[in-house]
DNA sequence: ATGAACCCTGTAGCATACTACAGTGACGGG
DNA sequence: CCCGTCACTGTAGTATGCTACAGGGTTCAT
C-alpha cells in the first residue's frame, strides 16, 4: 500500500531508472555503495525517489561520462555546504575541482585539434604507414 | 645480444614505460589487445620500441582521461590515412569525434559553471541538507 | 665471467562498475 | 479479486583494464 507520508511527487525505481536512463540495478547498486542516500521507502519496502534524486543521477551520468570514477564523484557531491566543514575548506576542494576541470577542457581542446589537423591534411596525403592523427596531436 | 638491424635509437620497453608512466604490464597488455601494433623484437624476443611510440601511448592515456574506452581509442587510433579507406570516409569519422569532443567540453563548463557558483554560494549558505553543487548545477 | 638488473611467457588475481537471475511479495486497472 | 507488471533481497556472474607472480632466459658494466 502507497504510504501516505509519502510526499506525492514521488515516484517509483522503475520510473527514476526511466527518467534517468539507467537500469534498475544500476540505481540500487549506487545506494548499496552510498553515492546516493538510502531511499525513503512506503511500508513494504518499495524505494520512493523525487526530482533531486534524479538531477542527482544526471549529475552522476555526466560525471561518468568525463572519467570521473565513482569515487571522485563521490567526493564532488559531497562538496556540500556542510556544518562539519569550513567554508573556506569547501572553496579549497571546489577550485581544485575547477582546477582539474579546466585541465581536462584544455586536453579536449588539443585532442580536437589534433582531429581538425588530421582532417585537413587528409586530402595532401593518400599512401601509406604514416598516423595523421598522431602526427598532428604532436604538432598542436 | 642487441640486434643490429634494430634502428638505434631505439629502446627498450622499461625505458618506454618510465618514459610514458605507464606500467611494463600495461605496454604488454595494450600490445596483446592490439591497442599498440606487435613491438619490433631482437634475437632473444626483447621489444624494441622508438618515439612514435610514446606519442601513440601518450595519445592512448590522455584519451583514457576522458572518459574513452581502450575500444574508443583504439578506434580514434585507426582513423589514419589508409589505402583502404577513402579520404571522405576518414573525414566524416573525425568529423564525428570532433562532435562528441564538442559535447564534452560544453559539458565539463557546464560542471566549471557549477562548481564556480558553488564557491560563490558558500558564503551565503550556513546550515543544512541542501547540496548547492546540484542545485548550481540545475541552474547553471 | 659474474651478478644485478633487465626481459620473456604464461596464468591467475584484482578493482571497478555493473548485470542477471531466483525466489518472493506488492500494486492497481478491469 | 485476479493477474500482469512492478518491486524486493540476496548472490553470483560479467566486462574492462589492469597487476602480480612464477619460472625462466638476457644484457652489460665491472
Amino acid at each position: 500500500m502507497k504510504d501516505p507520508t509519502l510526499k506525492n511527487n514521488s515516484f517509483t525505481i522503475g520510473r527514476l531508472a526511466r527518467a534517468s536512463g539507467l537500469s534498475i540495478e544500476t540505481i540500487r547498486y549506487y545506494e548499496r555503495i552510498e553515492l546516493l542516500p538510502y531511499a525513503r521507502r512506503n511500508a513494504s519496502g518499495y524505494r520512493y525517489y523525487d526530482e533531486d534524486d534524479l538531477h542527482r543521477l544526471h549529475f552522476i551520468s555526466l560525471a561518468k561520462r568525463h572519467g570521473f570514477s565513482l569515487n571522485e564523484i563521490r567526493e564532488l557531491l559531497e562538496l556540500r555546504v556542510d556544518p562539519q566543514r569550513t567554508c573556506e575548506d569547501v572553496r579549497r576542494h571546489a577550485r581544485q575541482k575547477v582546477e582539474e576541470i579546466n585541465v581536462k577542457i584544455g586536453e579536449l581542446e588539443r585532442m580536437r585539434r589534433a582531429l581538425q589537423q588530421l582532417m585537413d591534411s587528409c586530402a595532401a596525403k593518400d599512401g601509406g604507414g604514416e598516423c595523421p592523427i598522431l602526427e598532428a596531436f604532436e604538432r598542436g
